[in-house]
This record gives structure tokens, sequence and C-alpha cells, in this order.
DNA sequence: ATCCCGAGGG
DNA sequence: CCCTCTGGAT
């Protein structure tokens, strides 16, 4: 059973304080130079590492640098240069028609609006949320990937599984000027410390208003 | 066997 | 809501 709104804001407020001295200089760990690059590393960070994913977009942004490139670049080359991080048909082909209807649509810019960034093919919320937050400091909404579900879960900040339902009582919970912040560093606890698998409850600093104390 | 900074389609 | 797409890491 999820506590009202009021109770959910006082622990986003914990939460966020707590973030906020643990992993004060957290940042986006995907590596790029411009807005376009972030957008094609988080796209193809799905079901990926961000290890990995700056392994190939080493290679990938040293041949295809902008979105001109990519979109004259031929997809099986893309596949194979992305191969070893999953999903591998489906990234190409959506990377190559995304950068090509930035060309087309947008001059090759990455456009600065939501529904414009989510009308992209192979670009969700989560992707969106991730280039207008971190590429122009527009907090449009939560990032809500893997990790930021399963913590806020944990925390007993939604019961939802759904990403979008989970953002949606994010948005309530955690003040807007917080949103950017609160999933990169959520995102950096969740590999440090509160993985999946294996959590370091041991190490953790917020057990005293964890729910899964005791559970 | 299970998870990793998901998205699209049924 | 479900399923599929995929290789790497643990």
């Amino acid at each position: 059973m999820l506590p009202d709104l009021s109770e959910r804001k006082a622990q986003a407020r914990r939460v966020v304080r707590q973030l906020k001295k643990d992993y004060a200089d957290a940042e986006c760990a995907l590596n790029f130079d411009s807005p376009y690059q972030l957008l094609i590393a988080t796209i193809l960070s799905a079901q990926c590492t961000d290890v990995r994913v700056n392994i190939v977009t080493k290679d990938l942004f040293a041949q295809y640098p902008d979105a001109e490139a990519m979109a004259k670049a031929k997809v099986p080359k893309l596949e194979k240069i992305i191969q070893t991080t999953g999903f591998f048909r489906n990234k190409a082909k959506n990377i190559h028609a995304a950068s090509q209807a930035l060309v087309d649509q947008y001059d090759g810019e990455v456009p600065q609006e939501l529904d414009k960034l989510v009308a992209l093919p192979g670009v969700g919320r989560k992707t969106a949320n991730v280039v207008l937050g971190t590429a122009f400091g527009i907090p449009s909404g939560v990032v809500v990937d893997t990790h930021v579900g399963r913590l806020t879960r944990r925390l007993g900040l939604t019961d939802k599984a759904d990403a979008v339902k989970v953002e949606k009582e994010l948005m309530e919970a955690v003040p807007k000027k917080e949103w950017i912040d609160f999933s990169h560093r959520l995102i950096h606890h969740g590999r440090a410390i509160c993985a999946a698998r294996k959590p370091k409850c041991d190490k953790c600093h917020f057990l005293k208003f964890c729910p899964q104390v005791g559970v």
C-alpha cells in the first residue's frame, strides 16, 4: 500500500537530501560532446551498461560524429559497430532513421521539446528526458530507467511497475528543480549500493528511512 | 539464471 | 498488460 502524497513528499525530501550528501557531483556517465551524441548514446544504453556504450560510441562517433554523417551511413556497418550493445538490429535501424529525421526536419539539430524527441524512432520518454535534462538543462520529466524504478519502489516513493506511471508519481512527489539530479544520483546509488541482485545494505546511508529494512 | 541508464508493437 | 529484440557481465 503506497503512502499518501504528503508522506511520499516527505520521503522524497529525505531521499533528495541523502542523495546530495552521498552523490554531490554525480553526473551522466555516458560520454558525448553534443546533444546529438548524447541522444545516440542514450538510445544505445538500453539493456546495456554505460561502460560498454562508451566503448562503442568512441568508435561510432569517430566515424559518424553528427546527424548528417550518421544519416549517410550504411545500416549494416552501424550494426557491426554497435553489435556488442545488444538489440543491435533495432538500435542501428533506429539510430539511422532518427538521424535522417533530424536532418530532414530539424536541419540536423536535436529539438528541445519532449513531443518532438519522442516522435523520433527509438526515442521514448526515458531517452527524451535524459537529453532534455542533461544536454539542455530542461526538467521536462523524471528519467525512469531500471535503476530509478527499482530504487523508488524500494524506498516507497511508488508502487507501480510501469515506467510512465512511476514517472507520474515521482513528478508529484519530487520538486521540479530536483528532477535532473535526482535521477542521476539514484542511478549512481543503484549501481554502487542498491543493486538489483545483491544490494550492499551494510554500506547504505538510506537505511534509516528505507522501508526494506527488516523485510 | 538474472540483470544492464528501453522502445515498439500486440 | 504482455512480448520481442540482443550481447555482455555476474
